[in-house]
DNA sequence: TCTGGGGTCCTAGGACCC
DNA sequence: TCTGGGGTCCTAGGACCC
């Protein structure tokens, strides 16, 4: 049986942001669009006390919590401060590390395990991010990575919770459907039409039964209500697999020019990128909006890698013209798959 | 006269996550 | 006052090959 443990920081955006900016500290913070416009990313604690939640468009934050600091998110940052505490863990604890997101990862330290408790080496794990590092943590400790992930849901800030078999019955079964990792509002309100409210309903659902309310995805689903799941910390998932940028307009546009121009401004964004990391990209995907339901997007793989900027903004305007040149769009978005190199 | 079956690559859309 | 941006994975179908 393996131990997997989940790190979780704790809304991480502002808790970086404050390391850059200890005036910060004690202030409520919202990292988030600017001039009203957009949603909350991520807002500290001290926001959250006045009802501010993560995808709250942020005209309704700032209503709720008008002495709020403003933050615009700084991604590069961010990622900057996810490689330190990644190779904190690396070089104090174990390799065996997967990135889940920018601020979550999971650790297989079923041999670490041997001289100690998870416990014990969750607490360490906690507190030598917290010291080195001053960003805040929830650990969540299981047998699978599903587990560990609830785990380390139930609990924030600075918590850490056991999630194991003998635990399933009080901390997993007890919770609301969409609590559960992996269950959003569509499959959520797919279960509820079939009297599933709990994890624990899920769990005692035929499995038949199951698969004709929300298809093929019933078998992970109703392992994981049951408390089983993935045990596999995968190495290889750290790899990125593309790389995008999405802008969203004020108002609809269908002016060539400004089309041209906002389509050049993307690709020499992700010409600079592929160039800077030394990748290739063979694969280019247009997104348009054309309201905030409808999205529409359309690709085009080229034989061989792209070998230039100018190769690339051709073949997305080509995109564009066969397929968007009739539309008013809301947003456009660009998008390249990132060849894997063979070693 | 009938028309398999395995495999790969590509595309579009949807669900989910933070 | 409207509802972001950056990702991953999965599915299903079509084209094509042998």
């Amino acid at each position: 049986m393996k131990i997997i443990l989940h790190i979780d920081m704790n809304c991480f955006f502002p808790s970086v942001e404050t390391i850059i900016n200890p005036k910060l500290k004690k202030l409520p913070v919202i990292v988030g669009g600017k001039n009203n416009k957009g949603v909350v990313c991520s807002a500290n604690y001290e926001a959250r006390k006045y009802g501010v939640k993560a995808s709250m468009p942020m005209f309704e934050a700032i209503k709720k919590c008008q002495n709020a600091v403003l933050i615009e998110p700084n991604h590069e940052l961010y990622q900057e401060y996810q490689e330190k505490f990644i190779l904190l863990l690396k070089e104090n604890f174990t390799n065996e590390i997967e990135i889940a997101s920018i601020d979550e990862c999971y650790m297989d330290i079923t041999r670490l395990s041997k001289n100690k408790t998870p416990m014990q080496i969750a607490i360490q794990i906690q507190n030598l991010i917290f010291s080195k590092l001053s960003l805040p943590c929830s650990i969540g400790i299981g047998n699978n990575k599903f587990m560990a992930k609830m785990g380390s849901n139930s609990k924030k800030p600075m918590g850490i919770t056991e999630m194991f078999e003998r635990d399933k019955i009080l901390k997993l079964w007890t919770l609301p459907i969409e609590k559960m990792h992996m269950i959003g509002k569509s499959t959520s309100s797919l279960l509820k039409k079939s009297g599933i409210d709990t994890i624990k309903d899920l769990a005692f659902f035929n499995i038949n039964e199951l698969i004709k309310v929300i298809g093929i995805n019933a078998f992970n689903l109703h392992l994981n209500a049951n408390g089983g799941g993935d045990d596999k910390v995968n190495k290889s998932k750290n790899i990125q697999k593309s790389f995008s940028i999405f802008q969203t307009f004020n108002k609809p546009i269908n002016n060539y020019d400004d089309i041209f121009w906002i389509i050049k401004k993307h690709i020499l964004k992700i010409w600079d990128f592929l160039q800077t990391k030394k990748i290739n990209a063979r694969t280019i995907t247009l997104t348009g909006k054309k309201d905030f339901k409808t999205i529409i997007s359309r690709s085009f793989t080229n034989k061989q890698v792209f070998s230039s900027f100018e190769e690339i903004q051709m073949q997305m305007l080509n995109i564009y013209d066969n397929n968007f040149a009739n539309f008013s769009l809301k947003g456009i978005g660009c998008c390249v798959k990132i060849e894997q190199k063979y070693s």
